[in-house]
DNA sequence: CGCTGATTTTTACAAAATATTTACACGATA
DNA sequence: TATCGTGTAAATATTTTGTAAAAATCAGCG
């Protein structure tokens, strides 16, 4: 169980729905006050923690879980601002297990949090090569086999396909997508993604079929037998 | 077994966690007042204890251990903090057989592990050296040959490519290497990792194309047949 | 101690790779 | 057919990496 603290509604549901999505667990609060009584009827595996926050600020609130025995040992991954509250943050070396700085996209966000719980010894998952069809993307060895031969891909082509792999047969909009691979407030225009989806069916030749478009929405990919 | 006392949580499961990943069975305990009642269901053959602990601190710790003859044979490795801490460690001899200071690489841990157990008589395990291509690390000669020439590495790039040997395919991230070879809490320019690659794929000659660079993320050494 | 040479880390900048925008052609929809 | 969404090539902008060289740190030694 991942408790999610954010105070911006829609940047919160989008994590707590990614993390869900992703096999793990979450639940989001405001708050820190609205966090604490959480705590004592569920200690989490892991806390992702908002610096800027109404009431006590993320700073605050890990104070609070370090110097209670109870909690002091879940890992918190805070996340703040890019810029100086960022740097700020870092530099204090308040004991938290890794920062996210925003905007941060959900595919980084999961890996951070994977790369935490991981480290916690807690049972890693999701480890294992996704298969669709010919369709190979193995995250561990961050490759990619279409059809038996290994592809080149960029980063954000990366990205994208293993979030269309991660979720066969949803469709995404484009703003989902933004948000998902670039970062929630990411502030370009959505016809970039076009453009990566075209390069990414191209590099992967017969699979490249598997992304479908759907007219006034955005893209999906079929699951293949 | 080895038991392994530390109570910043991070660390001590990264620890535990690179032990396991090394073949080597490991448990953690935040304290010596948690470990105590381990010694009795089983006898580790060897013991990583942190020097600054909430409760006994590690020296207290040793000398319980020395005392008992049920324990006083157990070998153990002291982790303190560099500096001053760390040099009245090893200036008391207390009969430690090895020392890290904090903080250290994980690739030294597993090393300085090793080297105890062999030394105190354990079965030796993966003392075998890693092939790959045209590339032999033999870590128990601590040398590295490419296309039949000895290799002369600096401990830093011997240890980077044992980290990519270990683990063939495998994409690291910089931080991740950091982590690894450097140690948890290493405060430094990820851009150090850049240099250290460059450095040992020229020294490695025609092998060192076997690190292939996974842009955006990290490195990664591939199988060769 | 302070010197010396080796190693490690930082820095800076050029080169390479990737990401984004733009513009226009094409195809779907009603 | 008119309109709007999509595909895509090419131009531009941005980011990341390679690397040489400077600076700092470390280890051995008289």
């Amino acid at each position: 169980m991942i408790y999610c603290v954010e105070d911006d509604h829609g940047i919160r549901d989008l994590m707590i729905y990614t993390l869900n999505a992703s096999d793990l667990e979450a639940k989001g609060f405001v708050s820190g006050e609205e966090m604490y009584p959480a705590l004592n009827e569920q200690v989490p595996d892991l806390i992702l923690l908002d610096v800027m926050l109404p009431g006590d600020d993320g700073i605050t609130i890990l104070k609070k879980l370090k110097s209670d025995p109870k909690t002091s040992a879940i890992p918190v991954i805070m996340a703040s601002a890019k810029g100086t509250e960022y740097d700020k943050v870092v530099g204090l070396d308040l004991g938290a297990d890794d920062y996210l700085a925003k905007p941060f996209g959900m595919m980084e966000m999961v890996a951070r949090v994977r790369a935490v719980l991981r480290r916690s010894g807690a049972p890693a998952k999701s480890e294992e090569p996704i298969v669709n069809g010919d369709l190979i993307l193995d995250d561990s060895h961050h490759s990619v086999k279409s059809c038996g031969n290994d592809v080149q891909l960029t980063l954000k082509e990366y990205e994208l396909l293993k979030l269309f792999m991660a979720d066969l047969g949803r469709a995404f909009t484009r703003d989902q997508i933004l948000s998902f691979v670039w970062g929630t407030d990411y502030m370009g225009e959505s016809r970039t993604v076009d453009v990566h989806v075209g390069t990414l069916r191209n590099k992967l030749g017969e699979c490249g079929k598997y992304i479908e478009t759907v007219w006034g929405v955005g893209y999906k990919m079929e699951k293949r037998p």
